[in-house]
RNA sequence: GGUUCCGUAGCUCAGCUGGAUAGAGCAACAGCCUUCUAAGCUGUGGGUCUUGGGUUCGAAUCCCAACGGAAUCACCA
């Protein structure tokens, strides 16, 4: 991927790579592959823009490391005009760019407007995420999933393919028919209007009072003198619930009634929890709709001999040669399991949306469940099978330990939302700096930070690792936090208002050649030109962790530039010019990375 | 037991296909607001990269093993 624009041909690494070759061949008669050079941003503690590592080398050179780059350095120097100068520290040949090489790719990344988007890939890709449970409301995993799930979206569409999100909503099942028979015995007609309450907060009411209910009747049949593991199956509520799903099934107008009174609820709540999150969806599913799917591939998987049947007439998918277990496709009653709608929903997904591939935003619970689904496909012969992509990733932990909603240690979604909007607003308040804001324009505000804070602080880890989330700490907006990156770009849209202010302009017209970039300035054009590869990067790990931290580090230098460097009180005209061009393009720049994660950046704070 | 994932500062996390003295933030301590937003900046202290082997010029990174932790292996979803 290009470091640098669209336009350019070659990256400064490429360029490298290629006038190092030409120096070996010239000094030592030997023909390198161009792509084994290696070359690498030069680490800030040393001299120079980038660095070629001539370990390799010595085969080809029968000399010491040091004398081997100088040799390489002085040919570069004296053949390559863009090359200005060397140093060489043990193997490694650092090298420096002229200044007017900077100038001009910088130029080149000001000029381009859609600096960061990757070029169009005319592929289809469909993202699923977020595919909640109906009998209670979202929390902190969920969060995981959704901003996941949403930036990994943004950044398949910067790197140019054509994005579908997509969630399946999962309204059917045992879960929900507990909290309806919860509703129903002790909910007294209570609803969403008449109290006030959070539809899927209700409803998740209902949940934990099923169990409450449902934990009694074991207690009394083990008191009973029933074993405990009879009692757990036996228990009166539980039977209701199961008798519930099966009327369910048959269509029972009374209880489907209930499921569909009960369903709208928790529907709106979750719209309000979306809506507050920033997160849309192009697809709908819903389970209730799907769970019939996949049935005839078990019974082209029966004709084409992948699957078999037993003898009480379940049906089986045979995995032990590839190292996994037998798995269930159909049960002994001819009704479907998950896998197997899973099955069918992912054939008629590729068909209907003409999918190059998919990607599944799902919890590492479930590894092994994508493992057997895409084997199984593989088998049952479709080429795109290994077009799924499982993006899993790891639970979210509290510091007393795992969530657990019966043990009421669950971190909820819309709370937690609140929490930062109510965090953000205190901070902002006691820095005093809002007082001429009118009060819609702080309610804004406040909830861009104390969203951007929560975003920030989930999207920084990497997906596949367990993270810990520490209330103090997530509310926290000093250091490597959302807050940080969006005070960066405040301060910066406050310099380029009082610039305007004082009839200074900046843009790509004023950065001409003869202006000679310092050495910082120099660090911060080489951090902006790594955008669209770290978008890349990104994009291919489906980590947007990765942008992230890249955000984080354009925007500690630029504080750091910030400090050290006078800009309003500039006398040279030209270079003022050119330094709040350079300033704007961090804030362009800050504004795409971020955007791509989901998270906005406020011009004051 | 099988499979998969994780183990880096007191804590939370970075560390790209192997490269220079392993980096940030938090917490602790010491400085910096007549100058563009102090939600900031500068500095100090803090490490056997879980352990042991291997691969090579060179390993936190790749391979093997051990130890520790997590997930999963349902006629649940």
């Amino acid at each position: 991927m290009p470091a640098f624009g669209e336009n350019r041909k070659m990256t400064p690494e490429n360029f490298i790579q290629s006038k190092a070759a030409q120096a070996i061949q010239s000094l030592y008669n030997a023909s390198v592959d161009q792509s084994s050079l290696q070359v690498q941003v030069t680490r800030k503690e040393f001299e120079g823009d980038y660095t070629l590592v001539v370990f390799p080398l010595l085969k080809v050179s029968r000399q010491a490391p040091e004398n081997t780059g100088r040799a390489i350095g002085e040919w570069l120097v004296a053949n390559v005009p863009e090359i200005a100068g060397f140093n060489c520290v043990k193997g490694f040949l650092n090298l420096l760019f002229s200044p007017v090489y900077w100038d001009e790719a910088f130029a080149e990344i000001a000029a381009n407007e859609d600096f960061g988007q990757l070029p169009s890939t005319g592929k289809n890709i469909m993202v699923e995420f977020s595919s909640p449970n109906t009998n209670k409301p979202l929390h902190l995993g969920h969060i995981r999933n959704n901003l996941l799930g949403d930036s990994v979206s943004r950044l398949l569409k910067a790197c140019g393919n054509n994005v579908i999100k997509s969630t399946i909503v999962n309204d059917r099942g045992i879960h929900i028919c507990k909290s309806m028979l919860a509703w129903q015995k002790v909910g007294e007609g209570r609803t969403p209007e008449s109290t006030g309450i959070k539809g899927d907060h209700l409803v998740g009411d209902c949940y934990v009072a099923f169990n409450d209910i449902y934990k009694d009747e074991v207690k009394k049949l083990v008191e009973g003198g029933m074993d405990e593991e009879t009692a757990k199956k036996e228990a009166p509520s539980l039977k209701e619930a199961h008798q519930m799903l099966v009327d369910w099934e048959k269509g029972d107008k009374k209880v489907r009634d209930l499921w569909q009174m009960m369903n709208d609820w928790v529907l709106k709540g979750f719209d309000e929890t979306y809506a507050a999150l920033g997160i849309t969806f192009d697809q709908v599913d819903f389970e209730s709709q799907t769970y019939l799917l996949g049935k005839e591939l078990v019974q082209k998987g029966l004709e084409t001999g992948v699957f078999t049947t037993d003898p009480d007439g379940s049906v089986w998918c045979d995995l032990t040669a590839d190292g996994l277990d037998r798995k269930l496709v159909l049960r002994g009653d001819g009704t479907s399991v998950y896998i197997t709608q899973d099955l069918g929903t992912a054939e008629r997904r590729f068909a209907n949306y003409n999918l190059d591939s998919h990607v599944y935003v799902v919890g590492n619970e479930q590894d092994y469940h994508f493992q057997v689904l895409k084997l199984i496909l593989r088998k049952l012969g479709f080429a795109w099978a290994d077009q799924i992509y499982h993006l899993s990733y790891g639970m979210v932990e509290l510091p007393e330990g795992k969530m657990k909603s019966r043990e009421g240690t669950v971190v909820d979604a819309d709370d937690l939302i609140q929490d930062m909007y109510r965090e953000a607003k205190a901070t902002s308040e006691e820095s005093g700096k809002l007082a001429d804001l009118s009060e819609w324009e702080k309610e804004k505000l406040y909830r861009m930070i104390g969203l951007g804070a929560l975003k920030y602080f989930i999207i920084k880890v990497d997906p596949k690792k367990t993270m810990l989330f520490n209330p103090k700490e997530s509310i926290d907006f000093n250091g490597n936090t959302g807050p940080f990156i969006q005070y960066t770009h405040a301060r910066i849209c406050s310099i380029l208002r009082k610039a305007a202010e004082q009839g200074i302009s900046s843009g790509p017209a004023s950065v001409t050649p003869d202006i000679v970039p310092s050495a910082k300035e120099v660090r911060l054009i080489k951090l902006i030109s790594l955008l669209p590869s770290k978008v890349a990067e990104a994009g291919a790990a489906l980590s947007p962790a990765i942008l992230a931290n890249y955000s984080y580090d354009l925007a500690k230098d630029f504080n750091q530039y910030y400090h050290d460097t006078p800009i309003l009180k500039e006398q040279d005209r030209k270079v003022l010019e050119f330094r709040l061009t350079l300033i704007g393009t961090i804030a362009r720049v800050l504004r795409k990375a971020m955007g791509i994660l989901g998270i906005e950046l406020p011009e004051r704070m």
